[in-house]
DNA sequence: TGAAATGTTGGGGCG
DNA sequence: ACGCCCCAACATTTC
Protein backbone atom coordinates (compact mmCIF):
# COMPACT_ATOMS: atom_id res chain seq x y z
CA UNK A 1 0.00 0.00 0.00
CA UNK A 2 1.04 3.40 -0.83
CA UNK A 3 2.35 5.61 2.03
CA UNK A 4 0.77 8.89 1.22
CA UNK A 5 1.03 12.00 4.18
CA UNK A 6 -2.19 13.61 5.37
CA UNK A 7 -2.79 16.43 6.97
CA UNK A 8 -5.82 16.23 9.93
CA UNK A 9 -7.06 19.37 11.02
CA UNK A 10 -9.00 18.37 14.44
CA UNK A 11 -11.13 21.00 15.67
CA UNK A 12 -14.03 19.74 17.45
CA UNK A 13 -13.61 16.39 17.37
CA UNK A 14 -10.77 15.81 19.68
CA UNK A 15 -10.61 12.06 19.67
CA UNK A 16 -8.87 9.21 18.20
CA UNK A 17 -12.04 6.62 17.89
CA UNK A 18 -15.01 7.25 15.81
CA UNK A 19 -13.46 9.81 14.33
CA UNK A 20 -13.99 9.84 10.32
CA UNK A 21 -11.17 12.72 9.16
CA UNK A 22 -8.58 10.84 11.13
CA UNK A 23 -9.81 6.76 10.08
CA UNK A 24 -9.39 8.49 6.65
CA UNK A 25 -5.90 9.50 7.18
CA UNK A 26 -4.60 7.04 8.53
CA UNK A 27 -5.84 4.29 5.65
CA UNK A 28 -3.74 6.43 3.61
CA UNK A 29 -0.49 6.61 5.31
CA UNK A 30 0.97 8.53 7.86
CA UNK A 31 -0.40 11.94 9.84
CA UNK A 32 0.22 15.27 10.43
CA UNK A 33 -2.23 16.27 13.04
CA UNK A 34 -2.78 19.67 13.58
CA UNK A 35 -4.75 22.05 15.89
CA UNK A 36 -5.60 25.53 14.94
CA UNK A 37 -6.45 28.50 17.19
CA UNK A 38 -7.79 30.79 14.85
CA UNK A 39 -10.32 34.18 15.30
CA UNK A 40 -13.23 31.92 14.60
CA UNK A 41 -12.85 29.27 17.53
CA UNK A 42 -11.17 31.92 19.61
CA UNK A 43 -14.52 33.87 19.75
CA UNK A 44 -16.37 30.89 20.95
CA UNK A 45 -13.77 29.57 23.74
CA UNK A 46 -14.53 31.80 27.20
CA UNK A 47 -14.02 31.10 30.93
CA UNK A 48 -14.50 27.89 31.35
CA UNK A 49 -14.82 26.09 28.55
CA UNK A 50 -11.21 27.44 27.36
CA UNK A 51 -9.69 25.51 30.11
CA UNK A 52 -11.75 22.39 28.77
CA UNK A 53 -9.96 22.81 25.76
CA UNK A 54 -6.95 23.06 27.28
CA UNK A 55 -6.90 19.80 29.03
CA UNK A 56 -8.42 18.55 25.96
CA UNK A 57 -5.26 19.20 23.47
CA UNK A 58 -3.08 18.10 26.19
CA UNK A 59 -4.77 14.55 26.51
CA UNK A 60 -5.04 14.39 22.56
CA UNK A 61 -1.31 15.32 22.16
CA UNK A 62 -0.55 12.45 24.44
CA UNK A 63 -2.48 9.44 22.09
CA UNK A 64 -0.89 10.77 20.04
CA UNK A 65 2.36 10.36 21.62
CA UNK A 66 3.17 14.33 21.49
CA UNK A 67 2.48 14.69 18.09
CA UNK A 68 -0.10 17.13 18.27
CA UNK A 69 1.00 20.05 15.81
CA UNK A 70 -0.57 23.55 17.56
CA UNK A 71 -0.96 26.75 16.53
CA UNK A 72 -2.91 30.42 16.79
CA UNK A 73 -3.16 32.35 13.68
CA UNK A 74 -5.37 31.99 10.30
CA UNK A 75 -5.93 28.80 9.37
CA UNK A 76 -5.39 28.89 5.83
CA UNK A 77 -1.72 30.38 5.65
CA UNK A 78 -0.83 27.51 8.72
CA UNK A 79 -2.37 24.83 6.66
CA UNK A 80 -0.44 26.04 3.25
CA UNK A 81 2.75 26.26 5.02
CA UNK A 82 2.25 22.78 6.69
CA UNK A 83 1.57 21.59 3.27
CA UNK A 84 4.40 23.23 1.53
CA UNK A 85 6.97 22.19 3.65
CA UNK A 86 6.02 18.64 4.45
CA UNK A 87 4.96 17.83 0.67
CA UNK A 88 1.34 17.07 1.63
CA UNK A 89 -1.64 17.39 -1.02
CA UNK A 90 -4.06 15.79 1.41
CA UNK A 91 -6.30 17.41 3.91
CA UNK A 92 -8.93 16.06 6.11
CA UNK A 93 -11.18 17.47 8.48
CA UNK A 94 -14.76 16.49 10.17
CA UNK A 95 -17.26 19.71 9.70
CA UNK A 96 -18.70 21.91 12.16
CA UNK A 97 -21.99 23.66 11.91
CA UNK A 98 -21.88 27.16 13.43
CA UNK A 99 -21.97 29.98 10.78
CA UNK A 100 -18.81 31.50 11.19
CA UNK A 101 -17.22 27.88 11.10
CA UNK A 102 -19.01 26.60 7.66
CA UNK A 103 -18.25 30.10 5.98
CA UNK A 104 -14.63 29.84 7.21
CA UNK A 105 -14.40 25.98 6.07
CA UNK A 106 -15.81 26.92 2.86
CA UNK A 107 -13.30 29.45 2.16
CA UNK A 108 -10.89 27.42 3.55
CA UNK A 109 -11.69 24.03 1.45
CA UNK A 110 -12.24 26.31 -1.68
CA UNK A 111 -8.78 27.89 -1.28
CA UNK A 112 -7.10 24.73 -1.27
CA UNK A 113 -8.63 23.41 -3.85
CA UNK A 114 -7.92 25.91 -5.86
CA UNK A 115 -4.13 25.75 -5.08
CA UNK A 116 -4.30 22.27 -6.00
CA UNK A 117 -4.45 20.43 -2.98
CA UNK A 118 -7.12 17.08 -2.06
CA UNK A 119 -10.11 18.31 0.74
CA UNK A 120 -12.27 15.85 2.24
CA UNK A 121 -14.28 16.39 5.16
CA UNK A 122 -16.22 13.63 7.00
CA UNK A 123 -19.30 14.14 9.66
CA UNK A 124 -17.93 13.61 12.79
CA UNK A 125 -19.94 15.34 15.21
CA UNK A 126 -24.10 14.30 14.39
CA UNK A 127 -25.90 11.51 14.17
CA UNK A 128 -27.32 13.19 10.90
CA UNK A 129 -25.76 15.84 9.61
CA UNK A 130 -28.44 19.15 8.75
CA UNK A 131 -29.29 18.17 4.63
CA UNK A 132 -30.16 15.03 6.27
CA UNK A 133 -33.24 15.38 7.74
CA UNK A 134 -36.16 17.73 6.00
CA UNK A 135 -39.35 18.51 6.25
CA UNK A 136 -41.64 16.89 2.75
CA UNK A 137 -40.90 19.80 0.73
CA UNK A 138 -37.90 20.41 1.62
CA UNK A 139 -37.68 23.10 4.10
CA UNK A 140 -36.12 22.15 7.85
CA UNK A 141 -38.06 21.65 10.98
CA UNK A 142 -39.01 23.89 13.04
CA UNK A 143 -40.74 21.76 15.78
CA UNK A 144 -38.95 18.96 17.36
CA UNK A 145 -41.16 16.18 18.10
CA UNK A 146 -41.76 15.60 14.26
CA UNK A 147 -38.16 16.12 13.27
CA UNK A 148 -37.54 13.33 16.33
CA UNK A 149 -40.42 11.34 14.69
CA UNK A 150 -38.89 12.07 10.97
CA UNK A 151 -34.98 10.43 11.87
CA UNK A 152 -34.63 9.17 15.27
CA UNK A 153 -37.95 7.85 16.77
CA UNK A 154 -37.41 4.28 17.02
CA UNK A 155 -34.64 3.63 14.42
CA UNK A 156 -31.95 4.30 17.25
CA UNK A 157 -30.66 0.56 15.95
CA UNK A 158 -30.06 1.67 12.59
CA UNK A 159 -27.51 3.84 12.68
CA UNK A 160 -24.08 2.41 11.88
CA UNK A 161 -21.31 0.97 14.14
CA UNK A 162 -18.57 3.77 15.10
CA UNK A 163 -15.25 3.60 13.28
CA UNK A 164 -12.19 1.73 15.77
CA UNK A 165 -9.33 3.74 16.37
CA UNK A 166 -7.60 3.13 13.57
CA UNK A 167 -4.95 0.37 13.93
CA UNK A 168 -2.29 1.94 12.43
CA UNK A 169 -1.18 5.74 13.59
CA UNK A 170 1.78 7.22 12.35
CA UNK A 171 2.28 10.62 13.18
CA UNK A 172 5.07 12.74 11.07
CA UNK A 173 8.00 14.57 13.32
CA UNK A 174 6.21 17.36 14.81
CA UNK A 175 6.52 20.81 12.93
CA UNK A 176 9.22 23.30 14.83
CA UNK A 177 7.00 26.37 14.50
CA UNK A 178 4.91 24.30 16.48
CA UNK A 179 4.16 26.59 19.58
CA UNK A 180 3.33 24.74 23.17
CA UNK A 181 -0.67 23.91 24.29
CA UNK A 182 0.17 26.54 27.21
CA UNK A 183 1.76 28.88 24.61
CA UNK A 184 -2.38 29.47 23.53
CA UNK A 185 -2.08 31.18 26.29
CA UNK A 186 -6.39 29.26 27.10
CA UNK A 187 -5.70 29.66 30.47
CA UNK A 188 -3.88 32.69 31.44
CA UNK A 189 -3.81 32.14 35.14
CA UNK A 190 -3.68 29.35 37.45
CA UNK A 191 -6.74 30.41 39.07
CA UNK A 192 -8.82 28.46 42.02
CA UNK A 193 -11.33 28.40 39.41
CA UNK A 194 -9.29 26.33 37.64
CA UNK A 195 -8.53 24.33 40.05
CA UNK A 196 -11.63 23.50 41.40
CA UNK A 197 -12.26 22.22 38.30
CA UNK A 198 -9.53 20.26 37.83
CA UNK A 199 -9.82 18.08 40.66
CA UNK A 200 -13.67 17.51 39.60
CA UNK A 201 -12.89 16.39 35.92
CA UNK A 202 -10.71 14.45 34.44
CA UNK A 203 -10.60 15.10 30.66
CA UNK A 204 -9.91 12.80 28.27
CA UNK A 205 -11.37 10.28 25.72
CA UNK A 206 -10.98 7.50 27.43
CA UNK A 207 -13.15 9.50 30.53
CA UNK A 208 -15.43 10.59 28.31
CA UNK A 209 -16.29 6.40 27.47
CA UNK A 210 -15.78 5.64 31.74
CA UNK A 211 -18.69 8.34 32.11
CA UNK A 212 -20.49 6.86 29.45
CA UNK A 213 -20.48 3.71 30.99
CA UNK A 214 -21.22 4.50 34.35
CA UNK A 215 -24.47 6.43 33.31
CA UNK A 216 -25.37 3.21 31.27
CA UNK A 217 -24.53 0.79 34.82
CA UNK A 218 -26.09 2.90 37.04
CA UNK A 219 -28.56 5.50 35.99
CA UNK A 220 -29.92 5.37 32.87
CA UNK A 221 -32.57 2.98 34.17
CA UNK A 222 -33.91 4.99 36.16
CA UNK A 223 -33.00 8.54 33.95
CA UNK A 224 -36.50 9.20 33.25
CA UNK A 225 -38.25 9.35 36.64
CA UNK A 226 -34.74 10.75 38.27
CA UNK A 227 -33.77 13.12 35.76
CA UNK A 228 -35.69 15.91 37.19
CA UNK A 229 -34.32 15.61 40.60
CA UNK A 230 -31.11 18.37 41.15
CA UNK A 231 -30.19 16.89 44.62
CA UNK A 232 -29.82 13.31 43.28
CA UNK A 233 -26.40 13.08 40.11
CA UNK A 234 -28.71 11.68 37.62
CA UNK A 235 -26.89 13.10 34.66
CA UNK A 236 -24.49 11.40 31.81
CA UNK A 237 -22.18 14.29 32.73
CA UNK A 238 -21.51 14.00 28.45
CA UNK A 239 -21.96 17.28 27.79
CA UNK A 240 -18.62 18.72 27.67
CA UNK A 241 -17.35 16.08 25.92
CA UNK A 242 -19.40 15.69 23.29
CA UNK A 243 -19.34 19.29 22.63
CA UNK A 244 -14.98 18.93 22.18
CA UNK A 245 -15.34 15.64 20.55
CA UNK A 246 -13.92 13.22 23.00
CA UNK A 247 -17.02 11.10 22.51
CA UNK A 248 -19.40 11.05 19.27
CA UNK A 249 -22.81 10.67 19.75
CA UNK A 250 -22.63 7.71 17.58
CA UNK A 251 -20.61 6.25 19.62
CA UNK A 252 -22.88 7.05 22.39
CA UNK A 253 -25.89 5.49 20.55
CA UNK A 254 -24.06 2.52 19.56
CA UNK A 255 -22.86 1.74 23.26
CA UNK A 256 -26.55 2.57 24.68
CA UNK A 257 -28.63 0.17 22.49
CA UNK A 258 -26.19 -2.15 22.80
CA UNK A 259 -26.36 -2.48 27.13
CA UNK A 260 -29.46 -0.97 27.53
CA UNK A 261 -32.83 -2.50 25.97
CA UNK A 262 -35.03 -0.09 24.13
CA UNK A 263 -38.13 1.37 25.95
CA UNK A 264 -35.28 2.44 28.97
CA UNK A 265 -33.10 4.09 26.53
CA UNK A 266 -35.31 6.24 24.85
CA UNK A 267 -35.25 9.67 27.56
CA UNK A 268 -31.87 9.75 27.39
CA UNK A 269 -31.06 9.00 23.84
CA UNK A 270 -33.94 11.83 22.83
CA UNK A 271 -32.19 14.31 24.68
CA UNK A 272 -29.38 13.56 22.67
CA UNK A 273 -31.36 14.52 20.08
CA UNK A 274 -32.35 17.97 21.59
CA UNK A 275 -28.36 18.02 20.72
CA UNK A 276 -28.92 17.54 16.95
CA UNK A 277 -32.25 19.44 16.88
CA UNK A 278 -30.20 22.39 18.58
CA UNK A 279 -27.17 22.41 16.17
CA UNK A 280 -30.00 22.03 13.50
CA UNK A 281 -31.48 24.74 14.26
CA UNK A 282 -28.31 26.80 14.29
CA UNK A 283 -27.19 25.74 11.15
CA UNK A 284 -30.39 26.62 9.37
CA UNK A 285 -31.26 29.71 11.26
CA UNK A 286 -28.12 30.97 12.12
CA UNK A 287 -29.06 34.33 13.99
CA UNK A 288 -31.31 32.35 16.70
CA UNK A 289 -27.11 32.75 18.75
CA UNK A 290 -28.20 36.20 18.88
CA UNK A 291 -31.33 37.69 18.10
CA UNK A 292 -34.75 36.21 18.81
CA UNK A 293 -35.89 33.71 16.39
CA UNK A 294 -39.17 35.00 16.58
CA UNK A 295 -38.83 38.64 15.66
CA UNK A 296 -42.04 39.65 17.39
CA UNK A 297 -40.20 39.59 20.38
CA UNK A 298 -38.00 41.96 19.51
CA UNK A 299 -40.35 44.78 20.91
CA UNK A 300 -40.81 42.79 24.02
CA UNK A 301 -39.59 44.95 26.75
CA UNK A 302 -36.71 43.81 28.33
CA UNK A 303 -33.94 45.43 30.39
CA UNK A 304 -30.30 44.65 31.56
CA UNK A 305 -30.34 46.32 34.28
CA UNK A 306 -26.72 45.78 35.72
CA UNK A 307 -26.94 45.31 39.52
CA UNK A 308 -30.37 43.21 38.72
CA UNK A 309 -27.79 41.03 36.82
CA UNK A 310 -24.89 40.77 39.10
CA UNK A 311 -27.04 39.35 42.07
CA UNK A 312 -28.40 36.70 39.18
CA UNK A 313 -24.74 35.59 38.46
CA UNK A 314 -23.52 35.83 42.08
CA UNK A 315 -26.50 33.55 42.97
CA UNK A 316 -27.99 36.38 45.41
CA UNK A 317 -30.87 36.76 44.76
CA UNK A 318 -32.76 35.66 47.68
CA UNK A 319 -34.51 33.16 46.17
CA UNK A 320 -32.74 29.68 47.41
CA UNK A 321 -33.65 27.18 44.21
CA UNK A 322 -32.36 30.12 42.07
CA UNK A 323 -29.78 30.82 43.93
CA UNK A 324 -28.20 27.44 44.42
CA UNK A 325 -28.46 26.73 40.94
CA UNK A 326 -26.65 29.95 40.02
CA UNK A 327 -23.92 28.74 42.72
CA UNK A 328 -23.52 25.49 41.12
CA UNK A 329 -22.38 26.32 37.94
CA UNK A 330 -19.98 29.03 39.40
CA UNK A 331 -18.91 26.26 41.56
CA UNK A 332 -18.27 22.85 39.29
CA UNK A 333 -19.27 24.43 35.93
CA UNK A 334 -22.43 22.78 35.53
CA UNK A 335 -26.16 22.45 36.56
CA UNK A 336 -28.38 20.84 36.94
CA UNK A 337 -30.85 20.46 33.78
CA UNK A 338 -34.18 21.44 35.16
CA UNK A 339 -32.40 24.03 37.40
CA UNK A 340 -31.10 25.68 34.34
CA UNK A 341 -34.50 26.16 33.11
CA UNK A 342 -35.64 27.81 36.55
CA UNK A 343 -32.58 30.05 36.63
CA UNK A 344 -33.56 30.88 33.21
CA UNK A 345 -36.84 31.55 33.27
CA UNK A 346 -35.99 33.69 36.60
CA UNK A 347 -34.16 35.97 35.00
CA UNK A 348 -35.75 36.23 31.92
CA UNK A 349 -39.01 36.85 33.35
CA UNK A 350 -38.95 37.70 36.88
CA UNK A 351 -36.38 40.35 36.37
CA UNK A 352 -37.40 40.93 32.79
CA UNK A 353 -33.95 40.72 31.60
CA UNK A 354 -32.93 40.35 27.75
CA UNK A 355 -32.14 36.39 27.78
CA UNK A 356 -28.70 37.68 25.83
CA UNK A 357 -27.17 38.69 29.26
CA UNK A 358 -28.06 35.16 30.83
CA UNK A 359 -26.86 33.07 27.93
CA UNK A 360 -23.95 35.19 27.75
CA UNK A 361 -22.78 34.26 31.18
CA UNK A 362 -23.88 30.81 30.90
CA UNK A 363 -21.63 30.37 28.03
CA UNK A 364 -18.77 31.87 30.19
CA UNK A 365 -19.21 29.72 32.73
CA UNK A 366 -20.44 25.91 31.60
CA UNK A 367 -18.04 23.28 30.63
CA UNK A 368 -20.26 21.86 28.20
CA UNK A 369 -20.65 25.49 26.81
CA UNK A 370 -22.07 25.30 23.36
CA UNK A 371 -23.42 28.26 21.09
CA UNK A 372 -25.62 25.84 19.27
CA UNK A 373 -27.23 23.39 22.82
CA UNK A 374 -27.55 27.17 24.82
CA UNK A 375 -29.10 29.98 22.53
CA UNK A 376 -31.21 27.02 21.84
CA UNK A 377 -32.03 26.06 25.19
CA UNK A 378 -32.11 30.19 26.07
CA UNK A 379 -34.97 30.79 23.33
CA UNK A 380 -36.71 28.03 24.86
CA UNK A 381 -37.44 29.91 27.97
CA UNK A 382 -37.54 33.30 26.85
CA UNK A 383 -40.66 32.01 24.28
CA UNK A 384 -39.06 33.66 21.70
CA UNK A 385 -37.39 30.44 19.90
CA UNK A 386 -38.97 28.11 17.19
CA UNK A 387 -40.25 25.37 19.00
CA UNK A 388 -40.03 27.35 22.42
CA UNK A 389 -42.13 27.27 25.73
CA UNK A 390 -44.97 29.35 25.87
CA UNK A 391 -43.73 33.07 27.44
CA UNK A 392 -46.45 32.64 29.92
CA UNK A 393 -45.29 29.18 31.27
CA UNK A 394 -43.28 30.91 34.27
CA UNK A 395 -41.80 29.12 36.77
CA UNK A 396 -42.09 29.12 40.24
CA UNK A 397 -38.70 28.41 41.88
CA UNK A 398 -40.61 27.68 45.61
CA UNK A 399 -43.20 25.11 43.73
CA UNK A 400 -40.51 23.93 42.04
CA UNK A 401 -37.99 23.30 44.52
CA UNK A 402 -41.18 22.17 46.79
CA UNK A 403 -41.60 19.73 43.86
CA UNK A 404 -38.30 18.32 43.03
CA UNK A 405 -35.74 19.43 45.64
CA UNK A 406 -38.34 18.44 48.54
CA UNK A 407 -35.89 18.21 51.56
CA UNK A 408 -33.90 21.03 50.10
CA UNK A 409 -30.87 19.08 49.90
CA UNK A 410 -29.99 20.76 46.60
CA UNK A 411 -30.31 23.87 48.50
CA UNK A 412 -28.71 23.02 51.56
CA UNK A 413 -25.53 21.88 49.25
CA UNK A 414 -24.87 24.90 47.74
CA UNK A 415 -26.29 27.58 50.38
CA UNK A 416 -24.57 26.28 53.34
CA UNK A 417 -25.96 29.74 55.30
CA UNK A 418 -29.67 27.99 54.85
CA UNK A 419 -28.83 24.82 55.79
CA UNK A 420 -30.13 24.39 59.26
CA UNK A 421 -33.12 26.02 57.93
CA UNK A 422 -36.13 22.79 58.71
CA UNK A 423 -37.47 21.38 55.01
CA UNK A 424 -40.33 23.80 55.30
CA UNK A 425 -38.80 26.94 54.79
CA UNK A 426 -36.06 25.85 52.86
CA UNK A 427 -37.49 27.04 49.45
CA UNK A 428 -39.46 30.52 50.82
CA UNK A 429 -36.95 31.27 54.02
CA UNK A 430 -38.87 35.04 54.02
CA UNK A 431 -41.75 32.87 55.06
CA UNK A 432 -40.04 31.10 58.24
CA UNK A 433 -41.34 33.50 61.58
CA UNK A 434 -38.82 34.83 63.09
CA UNK A 435 -38.21 32.20 65.80
CA UNK A 436 -37.14 30.20 62.96
CA UNK A 437 -34.81 32.07 61.43
CA UNK A 438 -32.84 32.93 65.00
CA UNK A 439 -32.76 29.29 65.62
CA UNK A 440 -31.52 28.34 62.09
CA UNK A 441 -28.94 31.40 62.18
CA UNK A 442 -30.67 33.08 59.73
CA UNK A 443 -30.87 37.14 59.40
CA UNK A 444 -32.17 37.50 56.25
CA UNK A 445 -30.51 40.60 54.60
CA UNK A 446 -27.66 40.16 56.63
CA UNK A 447 -26.72 36.16 56.33
CA UNK A 448 -28.93 35.32 53.15
CA UNK A 449 -30.51 38.22 50.79
CA UNK A 450 -34.29 39.17 51.43
CA UNK A 451 -35.96 38.13 47.83
CA UNK A 452 -34.98 40.82 45.16
CA UNK A 453 -38.54 40.53 43.37
CA UNK A 454 -42.09 39.34 44.82
CA UNK A 455 -42.53 36.37 42.78
CA UNK A 456 -46.19 36.71 42.42
CA UNK A 457 -46.20 40.73 41.54
CA UNK A 458 -42.89 40.30 39.06
CA UNK A 459 -44.69 37.50 37.44
CA UNK A 460 -47.68 39.64 36.60
CA UNK A 461 -44.93 42.55 35.39
CA UNK A 462 -43.73 40.03 32.70
CA UNK A 463 -47.51 38.70 31.74
CA UNK A 464 -48.02 42.18 31.24
CA UNK A 465 -45.17 42.88 29.51
CA UNK A 466 -46.32 39.85 27.35
CA UNK A 467 -49.78 41.82 26.40
CA UNK A 468 -47.70 45.13 25.86
CA UNK A 469 -45.23 43.09 23.11
CA UNK A 470 -48.47 41.61 21.61
CA UNK A 471 -50.61 45.12 21.32
CA UNK A 472 -47.08 46.22 20.09
CA UNK A 473 -46.81 43.99 17.52
CA UNK A 474 -50.83 44.22 16.26
CA UNK A 475 -49.99 48.03 16.02
CA UNK A 476 -47.26 47.79 13.54
CA UNK A 477 -49.17 45.03 12.00
CA UNK A 478 -52.22 47.40 11.27
CA UNK A 479 -49.76 50.37 10.32
CA UNK A 480 -48.63 47.92 7.36
C1' DT B 1 -40.23 20.14 30.29
C1' DG B 2 -46.34 25.78 34.44
C1' DA B 3 -49.03 28.35 37.51
C1' DA B 4 -52.94 30.73 39.00
C1' DA B 5 -57.70 31.59 38.48
C1' DT B 6 -61.91 29.63 37.94
C1' DG B 7 -65.24 25.83 37.68
C1' DT B 8 -67.15 21.35 39.24
C1' DT B 9 -68.01 17.62 42.23
C1' DG B 10 -68.81 15.14 46.30
C1' DG B 11 -68.40 14.07 51.19
C1' DG B 12 -69.40 15.52 55.72
C1' DG B 13 -71.10 18.65 59.37
C1' DC B 14 -74.97 20.89 60.77
C1' DG B 15 -79.53 22.88 61.66
C1' DA C 1 -84.32 12.92 55.49
C1' DC C 2 -83.20 17.22 53.55
C1' DG C 3 -81.07 21.43 52.14
C1' DC C 4 -77.36 24.18 52.95
C1' DC C 5 -72.69 25.41 53.50
C1' DC C 6 -67.87 24.50 53.58
C1' DC C 7 -64.01 22.94 51.51
C1' DA C 8 -60.89 19.69 49.66
C1' DA C 9 -59.90 17.43 45.47
C1' DC C 10 -59.95 17.47 40.81
C1' DA C 11 -60.74 19.46 36.17
C1' DT C 12 -60.74 23.24 32.98
C1' DT C 13 -59.44 27.58 31.40
C1' DT C 14 -56.50 31.36 30.93
C1' DC C 15 -52.28 33.78 30.69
Amino acid sequence: MDNVLTLVWFRKDLRLSDNPALAKAANRGDILPVFILDDVSQAMVTGASAWWLEQSLKSLDDSLGGALNVFCGDPLVIINKLCDCNNISHVVWNRCYEASEVTRDKYIKSALREGGKTVETFNGRLLYEPWQVLKKDDTPYKVFTPFYRRGYQGVFDQFPEPLPIPKRLVCVHKDSDSIFIDELGLTPKKTPWFEKLESQWSVSEKSAHRSLASFIDHKICNYETDRDFPSQDTGSHLGPYLHWGQISPLQVVSQVRRQVPFPRSESFLRQLVWREFSHYLLFYFPRIAHRNLKSEYDCFPWGDNPTDLTRWQQGQTGIPLVDAGMRQLWQTGTMHNRVRMICASFLVKNLLIHWKHGADWFMDCLLDADVANNSAGWQWVAGSGADAAPFFRIFNPVTQGEKFDAHGEYIRKYIPELSALPEKYICSPWLAPASELAVAGVELGVTYPKPMVDLKSSRQDALDALKHMKQENARTQQAE
